[in-house]
DNA sequence: TATTTTGTGGGAAATTGTGGGAAATTGTGG
DNA sequence: CCACAATTTCCCACAATTTCCCACAAAATA
């Protein structure tokens, strides 16, 4: 089963709705039910992750010590941000506003597909995220593959 | 079963569509579906690869840990790229305009059989490329196939 | 030379993304 | 408990893009 792919810059209008590119729509599993759970992400996105994908992670959350401090602290810095929408007929989801100033997001969105979730960027901050990356794509591929 | 091989010089059409040759097209095993996944190669041109190959690829992605800023960084640059397409009835695939101008391919393409896939080159950039390397192939045969 | 295959181009149909109005829901204050 | 305002959800219309399909020409085969 094929992970999310590609890249797309979409409006988002008046009422903080974006829509989901129709290819990443259908890596969904069925299982998904049309829901996503967006949340914060890493490097100042939001993530989306289709919701039998997020159940897997928050078992992993479920299995955390709460009597840990460091263990509360993240459960809850990671909880607190996530919320579960519903694609609607067009294909498209609304964002709350926190997540939208999270990510610095207003007219437009850069949406990617990251294998097992989506992010969603403010173009102009993925532009600055780019330039930031230290090493470039091919160093990196062979660090990271090489066997 | 033979891996891609050849190479040849095709136009692309107002569409941004290039025609897959059709001895590269026989070399497709039935599990690929007649699909193709493109992605961003190396040296400025574009990969790409069958289905059943590409899984094999994305399995291994899928190992890597998304908690970790350098794999992240890895899976998302690598997939960000990635677009799922089928060849048409008449042996063709779309190219999408951020990979065309990746490559810097505007009106002809070349293609390339690479063995496990296939590799589609700007033609100018090519020589560029060819005559910016400085091991010559037969130094670089005995340095890579030496036993 | 006739026939099939292969590559190129473009038109028509279906799908997808965008915006906005109306109905339903929720929260607030009297 | 009800009225009102604000928000959210649902639905429809339009425009742009993509997909599908057919026609033609060049090349290869016989």
């Amino acid at each position: 089963m094929p992970g999310f792919k590609g890249q797309a810059t979409y409006s988002v209008d008046g009422k903080g709705r974006i829509a989901i590119p129709s290819r990443m729509r259908a890596c969904m599993s069925p299982e998904a039910h049309s829901t996503l759970v967006i949340t914060r992400g890493f490097e100042r996105c939001i993530f989306a992750y289709p919701l039998d994908e997020w159940l897997e992670i928050e078992d992993q959350i479920s299995k955390l010590n709460p009597y840990s401090q460091k263990h509360r602290t993240f459960i809850r810095q990671f909880m607190r941000w996530a919320e579960e929408v519903t694609i609607d007929a067009k294909g498209r989801i609304p964002l709350q506003r926190p997540l939208l100033e999270y990510a610095g997001i207003e007219k437009t969105s850069l949406i990617l597909g990251s294998q097992k979730y989506l992010e969603v960027w403010d173009p102009q901050r993925f532009e600055e995220y780019l330039a930031a990356e230290e090493a470039d794509y091919e160093t990196l591929a062979a660090e990271v593959m090489g066997s």
